[in-house]
DNA sequence: TCAAAAGTGTTCTTTATACACCCATGG
DNA sequence: CCATGGGTGTATAAAGAACACTTTTGA
């Protein structure tokens, strides 16, 4: 065989390279009090569909690749554009092609999708409007295309990641308590956990510093308000860009 | 503003929609002895360039996506045809769009990137030609592109999850002895471990099972032989397919 | 019998978990 | 004063690391 070499795979001047169309959607997930049981849970964005296919339907943010945008940049422009948001925390999920994302429709789309932590200051920006509208993550309609798919894979990447990793303050805002810190963990894992414990583990693992200042107003003693500790760097065991290799992103 | 739906974002007919060139690359890692300390070390193959840019120099294999093909399918064509391997673990490991990716080559190229672990068995269908050749991942010579950056990226990604999944036996062949896994481990994560504590994780963890054969011709106690328990499946902290989720790949 | 690696046992340290208890504030 | 969550102490269990020791083969 003389297929050895990349020959076959590269054409003279490209022009034979196959050509698809490329979009780049983000999930987006904020924290909001569930409406009957009023306890913290996973709520996303999602736009209204205005066209087919699968027009009418709720689908993920996003909208096409720009040709002088690198990813990052195209899903923060098109998740601006659709929501309004502009979230502190973006990362990368993963690259869907299958051949049968779009149902009946035979146009080939691969979607780059990203995902994305918004605390409540963030969320406050979402654009009002009949196209856009939040979910509770485990309620969700049918969604367009793939969606739900992927929906779901992203809120298994938040779960897996937020225990290993430091994430969970990208649903906080700059100084926060213990126990908001503890609820976020709480919702996003699905289990309460010991007060006591958890305090010593996150003073433990150095990820935040004591502001020195209390939170008053409750009815009740005034917990202390703690702020990031950005000069610690934890193991993160996710995909980061390369260039983030060794270091914890936010 | 009136930019609330995905109207900017989806143009009539999607004649509008940026299209890029997409390629689909693949990091392979192999074990073998350094030609030097005789040590395990991480190896991978790459591909001469035939053409402008970086004519001449080493890069990953890979090619263009096909139209009729989904994103692994064409990582795997495009493998088999560059270097004859076929790869029995096949992750995808990021999509790589930034601007400056072809150095003075104006061409946009987005490149969805997979890794791959070989046997030795596997390895021995490589191709050898002047156009295929092995490289210690820690000496590699300047590479086309941005592939530097992607094989360090890679390489991080597979020292983290062998720390918590199974992927080790991805080097291995169907029957292993626990030294070999242990010598695997040790490679990969450039550590010693003891022989003991291994074998007694390795073993609670239930992640392989006894053949009840025996490894001969060794100059000592001849070792037992394993092979993986498939039934048994690990939490996986990393990046899976969606329909893979709960499930443990190979 | 000796070398070398297989395989087992034991101790110690670290980490996680469960839960009793005191503290400080608003009402 | 009481209720409520903030915050500390402590005892137990589980997991990990270090290392001595026995076993079984080929030479």
């Amino acid at each position: 065989m003389d297929t050895l070499s990349s020959r076959e795979e590269e054409p003279v001047g490209r022009q034979h390279a196959q050509r698809v169309d490329l979009a780049v959607s983000t999930v987006i997930f904020a924290l909001r009090p569930s409406p009957e049981t009023g306890r913290m849970t996973l709520w996303l964005p999602l736009v209204r569909r205005i066209r087919e296919p699968y027009e009418g339907r709720w689908a993920l943010p996003g909208g096409w690749l720009a040709a002088d945008q690198d990813l990052e940049t195209s899903a923060r422009r098109t998740l601006v554009r659709t929501t309004g948001l502009t979230p502190r925390y973006l990362e990368q999920l993963y690259a869907f092609g299958g051949l049968d994302r779009s149902a009946d429709d035979p146009t080939r789309v691969v979607s780059i999708v990203y995902w994305a932590l918004v605390h409540p200051d963030e969320a406050a920006q979402a654009i009002d409007s009949d196209n856009v509208e939040w979910f509770a993550a485990d309620d969700l309609s049918e969604l367009a295309f793939d969606h739900r798919t992927i929906v779901d894979y992203a809120v298994w990447r938040l779960r897996t990641k937020m225990e290993y990793s430091r994430i969970a303050h990208g649903f906080l805002g700059e100084t926060f308590t213990l126990a908001q810190l503890r609820q976020v963990h709480e919702a996003v894992r699905g289990c309460s956990l010991d007060p006591a414990n958890f305090r010593r583990q996150i003073l433990a693992s150095d990820a935040i510093e004591d502001t020195g200042q209390r939170l008053t107003g409750t009815s009740h003693r005034p917990p202390r308000l703690y702020r990031y500790n950005t000069a610690v760097q934890l193991a993160d065991h996710g995909p980061l860009t390369p260039s983030q290799e060794s270091k914890e992103q936010a």
